[in-house]
DNA sequence: CAGGGGGCTAAGG
DNA sequence: GCCTTAGCCCCCT
């Protein structure tokens, strides 16, 4: 388990990132205040309810890939949702472009 | 304490 | 592009 407040900064976080965009899990830490929580940001993810309305999906590696394996359910999920806001991919990755860059 | 493993990352071959 | 190594932090055995 998490701390609350780590799990409550990252939500926030999370939820600030627009449609069509995405961003990495070590900038989600950063950004909530966690540098270096990258990982724990994926466990924080991964215990999300389905219905949640959390854009979950919006958060990829920093490579612009998904962190499933292709052609897996979660990854087939995620990348629907994706695609379904716009979000385009170019041999699995997602353009450097589309990553959302919040000015602090 | 030692090991292994996660929706991770950056750097080097 | 791949794989390995190292670093990161938390959790479980």
């Amino acid at each position: 388990m998490v701390s609350q407040e780590f799990t409550e900064k990252t939500w926030a976080v999370v939820a600030s990132v627009p449609s069509g965009r995405v961003m990495a899990y070590g900038q989600v830490a950063k950004m909530a205040g966690f540098a270096g929580y990258a990982r724990q940001v994926g466990a924080v993810l991964k215990a999300m309810p389905e219905q949640t309305t959390l854009p979950w999906h919006r958060i990829v590696n920093a490579s612009g890939g998904l962190s499933f394996p292709v052609g897996s359910e979660a990854y087939t999920r995620q990348r629907e949702r994706l695609e379904r806001e716009g979000v385009i991919f170019s041999a699995n990755k997602i353009p450097k472009s589309l990553f959302w860059q919040p000015l602090f």
